[in-house]
DNA sequence: CGCAGAGTGGACTGATCGGTCCAGTAACGA
DNA sequence: TCGTTACTGGACCGATCAGTCCACTCTGCG
């Protein structure tokens, strides 16, 4: 696959998660994706097994899009404040949008996860990926003896990633970024809890 | 309406339901439908306007089901033994679906609070019902004593609904029951935390 | 009984969909 | 330079979709 290739197929994904963000998985059609990517049908096909394939591709993309937006607050994930600081552009950022749309990975495991198996698994490999920074936060915090010594961090990440993808429905559906906030305040309750300097 | 056109249009809304559980609203088509319900096209567009409107009545009929579903169980919410029988029968109905399908409310949601307003709330107030059950069972709880006096009931209720459905997505896309169980037993922690006889 | 309106059946339409096909062009290695 | 392969354009197809239309039957009520 050649430099002119492999960017094209880019475009192509792009404009199909640009669209499926947008419509919906079920409201995104090939000719729209078609037009938007300035590409003609048979280069979908040429670089794509079929539709579930794009798709595939896109839930790929909207994993990573959400894991590396957060990449910088990762880092900062080992201290109460930076876990505060991360929770807040969680809201802020669903705040500026109005409460509309979910999360990415939520959103399209819904519409893909039941129909799409090979969709499912990158989806899957997204939230592992986003627990794993979470936890990474947490081990550091702990290495630094700021949690109690029987703590578990992996049931921790666990909850927090729950309290995400659920408090982010909430918001979705009741239009109101406050259901994302009190739902991660109610996370952050469990880790203050396990923290020795509360 | 006559009593025999109310059993038609429940056919209607039965038969949708149950496709749309199974294919996901946009694999659902009307002719589908129609043969399900042993019913004509004209009577589809009879009781209902068209099919956002079917799709509306469906998220009714899925919000019922559930809080439904749930109404005994509700009754024993006010204990922490009866919490535990709760969460204890949602994660065995997870695994009785093999961590397939989801929470039907959390699934509609994905794929119908962007596109059709109407039946997001619809879906709101299954929310509400459910959040609801958990909070009156706490409140007894309260009356009774057995929780701390400045424990924020409503927050509790609102964390427990957001570890539902997080962890019924987590479920989901893991393909893992333990993954609700988790996330549920995070939230009853939180309970656990305000109870005052833990 | 009689009739108005609720309830029903099913053919039909125009649009759109995912997917195929083939011809042609650009790029790259030998 | 030449042949091979990657890449591209767009017409085309059969299937399916939501929605329309009209003629017909049933049912409740005065």
């Amino acid at each position: 696959m050649t430099a002119k290739g492999r960017e094209t197929r880019e475009r192509i994904v792009r404009a199909a998660t640009e669209l499926v963000a947008a419509r919906g998985v079920a409201g995104a059609s090939l000719d729209e994706v078609r037009v938007r990517a300035h590409v003609s049908k048979s280069q979908l096909y040429h670089y794509f097994a079929d539709r579930d394939d794009l798709m595939r591709a896109v839930a790929r993309a909207a994993s990573d899009d959400v894991i590396g937006g957060q990449a910088e607050l990762f880092e900062q994930l080992d201290t109460i404040a930076g876990l505060r600081a991360w929770i807040d552009a969680l809201v802020a950022l669903q705040e500026a949008r109005q409460a509309k749309g979910g999360c990415p990975i939520g959103s399209l495991a819904g519409q893909l996860a039941e129909h799409n198996d090979r969709a499912r698994l990158e989806l899957a490999d997204g939230l592992d990926r986003w627990e794993a920074g979470i936890r990474v936060g947490l081990e550091r915090m702990a290495a630094r003896g700021e949690l109690r010594p029987d703590t578990e961090i992996g049931a921790l990440a666990q909850n927090m990633l729950a309290a995400v993808q659920g408090g982010l429905l909430l918001t979705q559906v009741r239009r109101d970024p406050n259901q994302l906030r009190a739902a991660l305040s109610g996370a952050l309750n469990l880790i203050l809890a396990a923290h020795t300097n509360p």
